[in-house]
DNA sequence: CTGTATCCGACGTGATACTG
DNA sequence: CAGTATCACGTCGGATACAG
């Protein structure tokens, strides 16, 4: 995700949450849905959590992640504050990412979604294939 | 959400799953995150918890949904089986929505998620705008 | 009331090339 | 190794108009 867009008042006011502060709360999941639910965040989460792990081998680890989005996201989950970022000044660099306090909190709930979908998988492909055969 | 998209398997083939079969499980964290990831559904799914609503119903407590997403939202929640559609073909026409069985099962995780968010949200905003300011 | 159809701008994503 | 810069493309989402 990028970093810009994360507090784009242009996020809440679409929601229409602006218009009713009473909802504040739905401000709040909406920007950890927005970050759990883009494309890269999550999986970078799960994988933190077993450990530290650095640039090159994140991006190997995921396989269909292009530097650039991988870079992308890692900024965004350094920002939220869910990640750290050590830098080695060697030749050749070596950066460290790792998951902060306030990362590993967030992935129980997350573990806990990933599992409803696991579980869930079947009944939720089933449905789609009837509601595409349905109209065909 | 475009349903369209749901099953599209680029949206696998980008996430590397395709080439690595044994993260099967990581196809299914996946898509329900797409799923709850999308700007309305969990919305939605959290509204059509406290009971069945009409469409316009759905459309003026969340405020800010134009007609049209909120129609592909509800497509979508039902094509997933989240949700059932029912129709009474009467003048003029009535449509309630429901969450299924699996929409409320999902509810619970997605509410702990945001329960989470909420939570965290001063950290949260906290972490982003240190890392704001440092970066001005 | 509950949609569908169309247009259009904004954003997310990938590919590629380049840098320290 | 770990990025940054640029471009090109597709999709998402809003606005508006129209329909049953």
């Amino acid at each position: 995700m990028n970093p810009r867009t994360s507090t784009n008042p242009s996020n809440l006011n679409v929601l229409g949450l602006t218009e009713a502060p009473e909802h504040s709360d739905c401000r709040a999941v909406s920007t950890v849905l927005a970050r759990v639910g883009d494309k890269w965040s999550v999986l970078v989460i799960m994988l933190l959590v077993d450990g530290t792990k650095r640039f090159n081998e994140l991006k190997r680890m995921i396989g269909g992640i292009s530097q650039r989005m991988l870079t992308l996201t890692l900024r965004g989950l350094e920002r939220d504050g869910l990640v750290t970022r050590t830098v080695f000044p060697t030749i050749p660099p070596r950066v460290d990412y790792e998951l902060t306090d306030l990362g590993r909190s967030l992935a129980e709930p997350v573990k806990a979604l990933g599992m409803w979908a696991f579980d869930n998988m079947p009944d939720i492909q089933a449905a789609r294939q009837h509601f595409d055969t349905k109209n065909d």
